[in-house]
Order: structure tokens, then sequence, then C-alpha cells
DNA sequence: CAAACCAATATTGTATACAATATTGAGTAT
DNA sequence: ATACTCAATATTGTATACAATATTGGTTTG
């Protein structure tokens, strides 16, 4: 993607994570261009490009409108990540390499760290959540499918529309970082059935967390 | 989509299933402005959109590319089908009702009313793919997942990059109605499991008949 | 007052001009 | 001959003008 198209890209999405563009609210070219300093062109191009990827939603000349995400909608993605993650972790453990368990191991003791230290709450979320990224596309990557890989992006990128990072709880982290070593253990082992189905369980304690939050 | 974003986008689809865009070719702006009568703004949404359906690569600077597949991605493409179908055809166990039973038992008989028929070969085929796609899309509806629906449909897609429809025999087309027929069986007896099961058969039954045939 | 119409305005769709970048190929040095 | 340089050309990226369509708000009509 070029330069400008890319950035404007960067610039809407974060305006919709953050919340900033609510759900269901209509944007407009013009607002687009005057916010990120391009020309509609590649303000266009980003639009395009989000609506590819279920940010917004497009109908013919009456322009974006950012997607609203029903209970049903979540509950639906992580079923979704659930399966392919799980199915990740699978081939994952029948292909894994040592430099690639180790990149996991890594990652999960700078976890334990992080998680161990006296950092503010929100620092520790970050850096857990940064970690965390990295386990599961290093699993994503054993699992020598870029399709797969693809798809599994897409996904967790819509679960960002969601919620965003602050709103883990130290608990719920804690829980994670269990699943983490027990991932590890079962990729070390090669054992596919044990991978997937811990990483299921990973993903499905993940949703439950964001549908409960959500009741409050 | 626009009119005429939409109209280029088709063209340059079809080009590319029918074989006249090669794998790896480079698709030039303007040859394809020639081709389809619009301007380049159209033409360059077509691309983008192709791109995001795996259809080309971009690079920046460098336009498109139509993309070329390996064995590997082929079997890959389909291992994730059988995956995702495999889901969709139990959750569809749980859910389906008497109209989408019936819409589908529908097909079946057409189906099999056009393989008893005397028409060429070439035209069952094609009727048989019809119905064939009716029979998939109506499970894919039946499990009720908007997300997973677009997952398969865009899968399919790109299924169809590999290989056009003349190419299946009838051979297969008579194994494919024989799965078919359990698989109307599994989901009128509601068993997800049996439903889940002779679907990844039928999608792995079609992976294998294309990669047998391409070591002709 | 409500509903339907219509013109004024706003917004998106398309074409095109110009800018930035990549590709090509002739010429040159080694 | 081969590899390198650099200017000429081709191609993509971006801005903008104009066309087509949608939205808005006031007016009319029942």
């Amino acid at each position: 993607m070029s330069r400008a198209a890319e950035h404007a890209y960067r610039t809407i999405r974060e305006s919709i994570l953050s919340g900033e563009f609510a759900p269901n609210s209509r944007l407009k070219e013009a607002e687009l261009v005057a916010q990120c300093g391009y020309s509609r062109t590649p303000v266009r191009e980003a639009l395009r490009r989000l609506a590819s990827e279920d940010f917004v939603s497009l109908s013919r000349n009456q322009g974006a409108q950012v997607k609203a995400w029903t209970q049903d909608d979540i509950s639906d993605l992580f079923q979704l990540r659930a399966l392919l993650e799980g199915y990740s972790a699978a081939r994952a453990a029948e292909h894994i390499t040592l430099i690639q368990l180790n990149k996991i191991q890594e990652s999960i003791q700078k976890m334990d760290a992080v998680l161990n230290s006296n950092a503010p709450a929100d620092k520790k979320v970050e850096d857990f959540l940064f970690y965390n990224n990295i386990v599961h596309t290093s699993i994503w990557q054993a699992a020598g499918s870029e399709r797969l890989e693809s798809m599994l992006g897409r996904l967790i990128d819509q679960s960002l529309v969601i919620r965003t990072a602050r709103e883990y709880s130290l608990d719920r982290i804690a829980q994670s970082h269990h699943h983490h070593e027990e991932l590890l253990k079962s990729l070390t082992a090669h054992d596919a059935p044990w991978s997937e189905s811990i990483m299921r369980s990973h993903i499905h304690a993940a949703r439950d967390a964001l549908l409960i939050t959500d009741e409050e």
C-alpha cells in the first residue's frame, strides 16, 4: 500500500478502535480528508480496505459506516478463532522446531517477568499483550500455512474492535499465562491433540471474559 | 461497489479465472483500462479488491501481478475448506429447519435428474456444479454464522482459480452425489458429528481428485 | 398537521492531469 | 563481453475537477 493510503488506513483504523468513530456512525470522505491531510483518493482506498476487513460497511453512493457488533457476533468470532487457533496449534505441534519453541519460551519468560514486576497495571497489561501476540503468531508460523495465518490475523484484528487492551484484568492475564505454559509443554511434546485442546480452552476463556465483562 | 469498479472487477477476475491472464503476469493499469473501457480509478479499485481476495498481489509502485499457486497452496486451501465446511455442517445439523432440508433435498433430486439425463457431459457438469453450489451455500446458511459464510465464500472463490468447472470428471461427480445423499441423511437426523465427518470426506475427496489430475 | 414533492445542497463516483517512482536500454568503462 | 550509469520512458501514486446520486429542508396539498 502506498504511503498516503497506508497512513490514511492506519489513522482511520485507530480512530475506530479507540472509539472516536462510534459504531454505526457514517464516515464522510471530506471529514477524513480533513483529519489525515491527504486527498480523497488515498482515503477512499483506505476505506475499501477497511471494508474488506469488516471494520466498516460500504453501500453504493452512500459511503462508509462503522460496523456495529452484537454479542452474537463476538461469540461467533471467538468460536471461529477457537477452531482455527486450535487447528493451528495442532499443526504447529507436528512441525515446530527447537528454535521456534525457544522463541515461545522466551516470550513466556518475559511475560512472567512482567507479571512479577512492580510496574503499574496498565504497563503490565500492555507488555503482556505484546508477548502474548508473539506467542500466538509464532504458533501460526509453526503451523506452516500462510492462508491460515492471514485468516487468523484478520480475526484477531476484528476482535480488537470489541474491546481495547486496557480492559483485560490482571486475573485474566494470570490465567492466560497458565495456558501458555501448558501450551509450551504440549508443543514441546509434539502432542497435537493436547496442543489443540489447550489452545481452544485458551480462546474460549478469552471469549468468556469478554462476554461477562459486557454484562456489567 | 460502484458500477464501473464492479464491472472492472468482474472483467479482470474472469480473465484471471479463464487463464487469459497467466499466473505471475503483471497487470498494467493502462492495459486493463483499454480492456474494460473505464478510467484508471475504478480499475485500481478493482485491483485492490482482487488483492484482498488473493487473486493478485500488489507491491508498492509496481502494480499488480496474478498470483501463482503451488501444489502445497492447493492442498492447504482444501485442508482449510475441510475444516471450515466440516464445522459448518456440524453447526448446520444442530440448527437446520425443515424448509432448509427440503431445499437441499430438491437440489439433490435435480442433480440426480441431471446425471440420469442424456445431456452432453459438459452440460451435466455445469448443471451439477450449479446445484452443488446451492447445497453447500444452504448448509453454510443453516450454520448461522455470517462470518463463516464469508470465509467459506472466499475459499471457494480461490479454489476456482486452480481448476475450472470442465475439469471435473463424471466419475468424481457421481462420488460427490453419493456424499450429498449421505449428508442429507445426517443433517435430517440432526447428527452433528456424522454431518461433519461426511462433509470433511467430501472436501478431501475433491482435493484428492484435483491433485491427482495435476500429476497427469 | 401529515405526507408527498421538489429544488438546493451535500456526498460519492469517475476521469484526468500532474507528481513520484520504477523500468528500460543505450552508452561507457573495465 | 560484462557490468555499471544515467537519462529517457513507462508506470503507479495523488490531487482535483466534474458527473451522478443521495440527502436535506422547505413548500404544497390532502
